[in-house]
DNA sequence: CTATATAATTATCATATGATAACTATAAAA
DNA sequence: TTTTATAGTTATCATATGATAATTATATAG
């Protein structure tokens, strides 16, 4: 087994699920998000309530940075702070309504465009690409 | 099969390889080099020669803006300009020696992180491994 | 030959992003 | 209780990035 070979079709394969990532994301529309604060939006999407801390953390930005960009999305009506009731000096963020909608119609949007992707394809074919993403998951791509 | 449990997993696959994609190159040292810049130097590194509206495009970029960033790549000694014989309103880009041995160490870099994460395994599961790149690259996030 | 399309450059501007210092409030440890 | 650690805020600054208009040079179509 050639490690040099199977490094270029890593670094091939990651280069195309990043152009896959943007042609996905392309044409949902997003008014007046920037691409950090998308980010952001995204992680309180998938692991809401969270705090500002572990929001820095998993989008590999600063505390004050977040803040910052948090209170942009709550004048944006997208988001929402709740009060911590066990530590009061944390702030739990979640997506208010007007959020919630927006993230549900980019998720729809992706999910169209997976759809228009795999959606002719057998279960079976299916199945096979489902354990694909599995085993990459588990052996290379975990955290 | 279920689009919404598949496409959840997708989900955190695209999420896990962005994530791996970032502690890949963290640690190799990138002195003097912008995020976007960066991109440039890959896109040329497996590329090179490119002209400059090729980087513009596939970097999404605009081309007063690519032809700015070249021109601090160019200043900083990492990027070099040929003219196209048969076209003189094209430039084609390439990396110089330095660039070229920047982007040696990197790469290198990655290699050993790869190595690092598959290094034990045994060749039947590496052979899994680059089947299972093939099947999602052709099927899935293929361009 | 003239008009038009392509490739790239330069200049300029607004905004997004990243970094840091100084600060407040609360919790936990000594 | 005093000290120290944690969570977050605010203000400020420098730089990176994205957008656009105007310009030059060359190629190609009519």
């Amino acid at each position: 087994m050639d490690k040099q070979v199977l490094f270029l079709k890593f670094f091939d394969f990651i280069t195309s699920v990043h152009q896959t990532t943007h042609a996905f994301s392309k044409g949902a529309k997003l008014e007046d998000v920037t691409p950090v604060q998308y980010k952001m939006l995204e992680y309180v999407a998938v692991s809401q309530p969270v705090t500002l801390s572990s929001i820095a953390d998993c989008t590999h930005m600063s505390l004050p940075n977040t803040s910052r960009e948090i209170k942009k999305l709550m004048q944006k009506g997208l988001c929402e702070k709740v009060a911590d009731t066990d530590d009061r000096r944390k702030q739990l963020i979640r997506l208010s309504e007007k959020g919630q909608q927006l993230m549900n119609g980019i998720f729809g949007h992706m999910l169209s465009q997976l759809e228009g992707r795999i959606g002719t394809l057998s279960d079976e074919k299916l199945k096979e690409i489902e354990q694909a993403l599995d085993l990459l998951h588990d052996q290379v791509f975990r955290a």
